[in-house]
DNA sequence: GTCCAGGTTCACG
DNA sequence: CGTGAACATGGA
């Protein structure tokens, strides 16, 4: 591998504003970044990837030359213009304060196969567990992508084909436990040709929605994440129980809701980028745990 | 040991 | 139709 500052295409700077690369790279809404040193690395469909952030400056490296980066632009929403996006937001205290605690936190655009799996795996399971099957995942059946010399093996996210040719015992096998067979469901479906997720960015977002509920072991919650971070559905509002717990304790304090009245409530409060106010109150809530942050338990809410 | 985790499904009244 | 238990596994 040839040194990386006389080959043009294998670094770039991207100028970015009201963008905040660590909370959005570790705000659970993606596994498969790695932390080190200042710098997230990660595999994105095949290409080797790492990402720094210097002030209004994003820094990326990969391992061959590219003429077009438009496949990060695109994974990072870089065009994203966040001011307008928080203007159409409804204004509550309590998304006023998860806003400014993580002003620069964004959506990202994934894919969507490696989207649908890494969530189907997420049910009642913490983010550190899910970043572990995930990596097990690709460790055992992705393809090496390559990477730069001097780095480290890195795997892409492993084929539907590769995925619905196992046994769910090999899958279980992995620590699946009971996912291993809606995982094998979905690799079927995507392998047969039966499901195209691809295709769903061009319909209604009620169709994709029941497109994807129709898999066994994706229900409203999971399909909205689907929606929201690989199919661009900006109005899709997943609500999990730190999310349910948010809209509970600020929106109706002591009347206790039902989640499906939440869910419902989310649906017509928070307009076409509602997704957005979903990923501060989960990021939010989740930072201001004192589990997630092992420093400053205090929490520094007026 | 007990409880809970970016839920969904299935059985019961 | 609404509610509660079961489902695997690991960490707090």
């Amino acid at each position: 591998m040839v040194c990386a500052e006389t080959h043009p295409g294998l670094q770039q700077r991207f100028r970015v504003e009201d963008y905040d690369l660590a909370a959005t790279l570790d705000s659970g809404q993606a596994f498969r970044w790695k932390h080190y040193a200042g710098s997230w690395t990660s595999v994105i469909g095949d290409r080797w990837v790492r990402l720094r952030q210097d002030n209004d400056d994003i820094l990326a490296e990969t391992a061959l030359p590219n003429t077009d980066w438009t496949w990060l632009e695109d994974y990072l929403q870089l065009d994203v213009d966040l001011r307008q996006v928080l203007e159409e937001l409804p204004t509550h205290p309590a998304l006023n304060q998860a806003i400014a605690h993580h002003r620069g936190l964004r959506l990202l655009r994934q894919e969507p196969w490696e989207c649908l799996i890494s969530f189907i795996l997420s049910s009642t399971k913490q983010i550190p567990h899910i970043k572990q099957i995930v990596e097990q995942l690709c460790l055992q059946l992705g393809d090496c992508a390559i990477t730069p010399a001097g780095q480290p093996k890195a795997h892409c996210f492993p084929t539907a084909s590769r995925i619905a040719a196992l046994q769910e015992a090999e899958l279980r096998a992995m620590r699946m436990g009971f996912r291993a067979p809606y995982i094998l469901a979905a690799a079927e479906a995507i392998a047969s040709g039966r499901l195209n997720l691809n295709d769903l960015k061009h319909v209604s977002l009620a169709e994709a929605r029941a497109t994807l509920m129709v898999l066994p072991g994706v229900g409203r919650k999971i399909a909205d994440c689907v929606l929201l971070f690989s199919l661009g559905f900006t109005e899709a509002f997943p609500v999990d129980v730190w999310v349910m717990r948010a809209l509970q304790s600020a929106w109706f304090p002591g009347k206790a809701m039902k989640l499906p009245a939440l869910v419902a409530f989310s649906e017509s409060h928070f307009g076409r980028y509602g997704g957005y106010a979903q990923q501060y109150l989960f990021h939010h809530a989740r930072t201001a745990s004192s589990r997630f942050q092992k420093k400053s338990p205090h929490e520094d809410q007026g």
